[in-house]
DNA sequence: CTATGGCACGGATT
DNA sequence: AATCCGTGCCATAG
């Protein structure tokens, strides 16, 4: 790098500025991709050559011999976790299953979003083959709000089946994240996030007929108004209108109206690939953990060996570039590799430290700090900082979560909350259940607990009394 | 008077 | 250095 700056800027490296492990570091594998390939297509001094394989059982690998699963002895330490690079390409092709389905329409499909591909990831495996023809159609013809503008019925009459085949794909669809997408308006969109949102915790009982009925209300803040309609108190009327706009999104593919609860779980950036894949060995329930890290390319990056050798026969105008290509080359190479081994090592004792979270779930989060981890393995908290922010992992039930997660210092007492609160018997007040949580030896102030509470939109004692009974959307 | 939410401060984390 | 997070204090609503 201190080179770099030196060096006479012939070409003035586009947008790619210099390849440090710092900027690399913080990439998303997507991304990463991206600047790679803009690398290989202007720098002849990179090659890539095809992917290897491994000879047993023919799972792609990065580095040559078999893959890290094969070579594990059957019964390994369960708390080690294998981790291994492991190129992907199906990730990296979000129009590719949609292509694949022969699209209705096909214009709309290429560019505009990853949402359809993200969401028929989702849906695919409870969807009859024919269906998928449906759902493409249908996710391909969202508005930007990740809305449905093409009727239901339009749908059907196009592929020749019944209306109710359709609505069921549609259901399937809306239930999916982010929850409401392919809902027909707004409202729908909110109720259908409503539905879910009850099944994991107490909503406000009218909440459904405040959107039903009172959309325009709603939207406009006329909260006597609304009050009026419903029968019940303006204040009541507010909360309801607060809890929707706390956590329901009329819009689902708008990621910055704030974060969609679900149960304990915030979905949150919810739009990516993710980076890391864990799964567990076979199926076996406590077996080892196979932890793949997305590798941004199909193949292996390599200096192009000729290129090399015809270094010195290279026209003297052309000498100076040559070598600076050669430069920019093995430097990008390094870089990777260095990015790769940090982020390997990382996933490899995180996957370790959280084993239990990974496999059973929030309450079994354990506290982590970056700094900790970066203390641990010898690298710059900042690295860690990097390496963490922006990726998101697919954990075994499929989830996939920002990475960022498992350094979630208050998770498991948030869940310890929410299970307390779902098993209340009357509605609690924040200082009773700070009491209880010390009791079971989470020391939290009163506050915080109002904090949590708010975090994870759970109402206040005084309004979750009224609601307790009526809690179904209906 | 009690329960909560807002503001803001300090310490930890990034 | 910037940001995040837990908390205490205070105003307000019930």
């Amino acid at each position: 790098m201190l080179l770099q700056t030196q060096a006479p800027l012939t070409r003035p490296l586009t947008t790619a500025h210099l390849a440090t492990t710092m900027s690399l570091m913080s990439l998303t594998a997507l991304e990463l991709r991206e600047h790679i390939e803009a690398q290989l297509a202007s720098n002849p001094a990179l090659e890539l050559v095809e992917v290897q394989r491994c000879p047993s059982c023919g799972r792609p690998i990065a580095e040559r011999g078999p893959c890290a699963v094969c070579s594990r002895p059957p019964v390994g330490m369960p708390d080690e976790p294998i981790v291994f690079i492991s190129p992907r390409e199906d990730f990296y092709n979000p129009s590719g299953h949609l292509h694949a389905e022969e699209l209705p329409s096909d214009e709309t499909a290429a560019e505009t979003e990853e949402l359809p591909t993200y969401v028929l990831r989702q849906i695919a495996p409870d969807l009859a083959p024919d269906d998928r023809r449906l759902a493409a159609h249908i996710l391909t013809s969202l508005d930007e709000d990740g809305l449905l503008t093409e009727a239901l019925t339009e749908i059907a009459r196009f592929h020749h089946v019944p209306l109710s085949r359709v609505e069921a794909v549609l259901r399937l669809i809306q239930r999916a994240d982010p929850v409401g997408v392919g809902s027909p308006s707004p409202e729908e969109a909110l109720l259908v996030q409503l539905e879910v949102l009850a099944e994991t915790r107490p909503v406000p009982a009218l909440a459904d007929q405040a959107i039903r009925q009172g959309m325009e209300q709603l939207s406009k803040r006329h909260f006597a108004e609304l009050a009026k309609l419903l029968g019940i108190s303006t204040a009541r009327a507010k909360e309801i209108a607060r809890f929707i706009s706390d956590n329901l999104n009329p819009y689902p593919a708008r990621t910055h109206w704030g974060n969609i609860h679900q149960g304990t779980e915030a979905a949150q950036d919810v739009y990516h690939f993710p980076d890391i894949i864990i799964s567990q060995l076979n199926d076996a329930p406590d077996s080892t953990l196979v932890v793949e890290v997305i590798s941004p390319l199909a193949g292996r990056l390599r200096i192009n060996s000729l290129f090399r050798q015809s270094l010195q026969m290279a026209p003297a105008d052309k000498s100076e570039q040559w070598h600076n290509d050669l430069e920019q080359a093995s430097l990008l190479i390094k870089c990777l590799q260095q990015r790769n081994h940090t982020i390997v090592r990382l996933i490899q004792r995180v996957t370790a430290i959280q084993r239990s979270f990974i496999l059973h779930g929030d309450a079994h989060l354990e506290p982590l700090t970056r700094a900790s981890l970066a203390d641990e393995l010898e690298v710059h908290e900042s690295t860690i900082s990097r390496a963490v922010s922006g990726k998101a992992v697919q954990l075994p039930n499929g989830r996939i979560v920002p990475l960022k997660k498992l350094f979630d210092r208050s998770l498991h007492i948030r869940t310890e909350l929410c299970q307390i609160i779902a098993q209340e018997k009357r509605p609690l007040t924040d200082t009773e259940i700070a009491a209880l949580l010390k009791k079971k030896g989470y020391k939290v102030a009163r506050r915080t607990v109002a904090k949590y509470r708010s975090m994870e939109g759970i109402l206040p004692a005084h309004l979750r009394q009224s609601l307790q009974n009526a809690v179904q959307v209906g």
